[in-house]
DNA sequence: GATACGTGGCA
DNA sequence: TTGCCAAGTAT
């Protein structure tokens, strides 16, 4: 299917594609130039519920560290989640670095080249299999993330709240992807999104699309998508213990891979709730910094109190281990427990 | 379908 | 200051 709509907004981002580390802009793409799969994929995993702000930087570290899929299905755990550390969604680096293993021993080196076959991967939603499908192998799958949500909601005026309206968001979708330039397709769609059909204050005047947007000719754009309503975040409260060792060792624990900040390093404490619990990970002279860090996860605040501890070379343990100083970084911390160390570390 | 899962920027 | 929002996935 030829749309004159799909024809109007492919000329629009041959003129203002953004550049990106990650991208081949469309006239590279025109001249034969074919985008690497593993920069497709790890980026899209990247982007994820992520700015492209925030990602850009730990792209080009990532790809300058683990420049192949087999390079990064070598790396060590721990190096792959404190390169992650502060990207936030860790669940995301753990299934960046099964996937990659997979990758390597289950498809001989090479990423599955249709949307079902990489769909089969950890950590490859129906999101990311459609985009690397579209951008590295010219599939024409339909490409759905929230960019792509909202211009089709307005575009053809769809008043259901997400996420029930996804399905009929989709199908919309599926009637506009063209068989030809899949992957342009999708990356102008979101291009359009994030620049110009944006979330508040859409500036529908200079959009390739606004002759045809029903919202737009509603005067409805800016109410659309509607989403249903979300749920109140409860305030949590938690200790963080942070005990330097004579020789400048941090008492550090490794995060368990199942759940919040999964697999990451973090200062030991109890779980966190509706009081904060005491529980001390070795027997020392803990002292209150009087500070606390306040932190907003996806579904609650936190209120994380501090104690601070100097402890001798042979203080034992009962839960985690004492990082030497050489080896400590606070930028391998999940931003809440760097957050901490920034508290102390004048005082410790 | 609902919930868990991070972070930083912006109005 | 507070709430919303960003190229979602797993369970």
């Amino acid at each position: 299917m030829r749309d004159g709509r799909v024809i109007e907004l492919l000329a629009w981002y041959d003129r203002h594609a953004r550049a990106m580390p990650w991208r081949v802009g469309p006239a590279d793409r025109a001249a034969g130039v074919h985008p690497d799969p593993y920069r497709v994929w790890l980026s899209e995993v990247m982007l994820q519920q992520t700015t492209v702000a925030a990602v850009r930087d730990y792209f080009r570290r990532f790809i300058e560290r683990w420049p192949d899929v087999s390079a990064l299905a070598s790396a060590r755990d721990e190096d792959v989640m404190a390169a992650w550390a502060g990207l936030g969604y860790y669940a995301r680096a753990r299934n960046l670095l099964k996937c990659a293993r997979a990758v390597r021993d289950d498809h001989g080196g090479r990423f599955p080249t249709s949307r079902a076959g990489l769909l089969s991967l950890p950590g490859i939603g129906p999101y990311t299999a459609a985009a690397v499908a579209a951008i590295a192998f010219d599939e024409p799958a339909v490409v759905v993330d929230g960019n792509v949500e909202r211009v089709m909601s307005r575009l053809f005026l769809v008043e259901t709240p997400l996420p029930a309206a996804k399905p009929e968001l989709t199908a919309l979708a599926a009637r506009l992807t063209p068989d030809e330039r899949p992957g342009d397709y999708a990356q102008a769609v979101m291009d359009l999104g994030a620049t110009i059909c944006t979330p508040r204050s859409p500036a529908c005047g200079i959009c390739p699309w606004n002759a045809d947007c029903a919202a737009r000719a509603a005067g409805m754009q800016s109410d659309l998508p509607r989403k249903s309503a979300k749920a109140a975040k409860p305030l949590r409260h938690g200790i963080a213990y942070v005990a330097r060792r004579s020789d400048g060792a941090w008492l550090l624990e490794r995060r368990p891979d199942k759940g919040l900040l999964g697999g990451m390093l973090g200062w030991p404490g109890a779980d966190w709730g509706a009081a904060p619990a005491e529980a001390p990970p070795l027997e020392a002279d803990w002292r209150d910094p009087g500070a606390e860090v306040r932190h907003t996860f996806t579904h609650f605040h936190l209120s994380l109190g501090l104690r601070v501890a100097k402890v001798d070379m042979d203080a034992e343990p009962l839960r985690g281990f004492f990082m030497p100083q050489a080896e400590f970084r606070p930028a391998a911390l999940p931003t809440v427990m760097r957050k901490a160390y920034d508290l102390v570390r004048a005082t410790i």
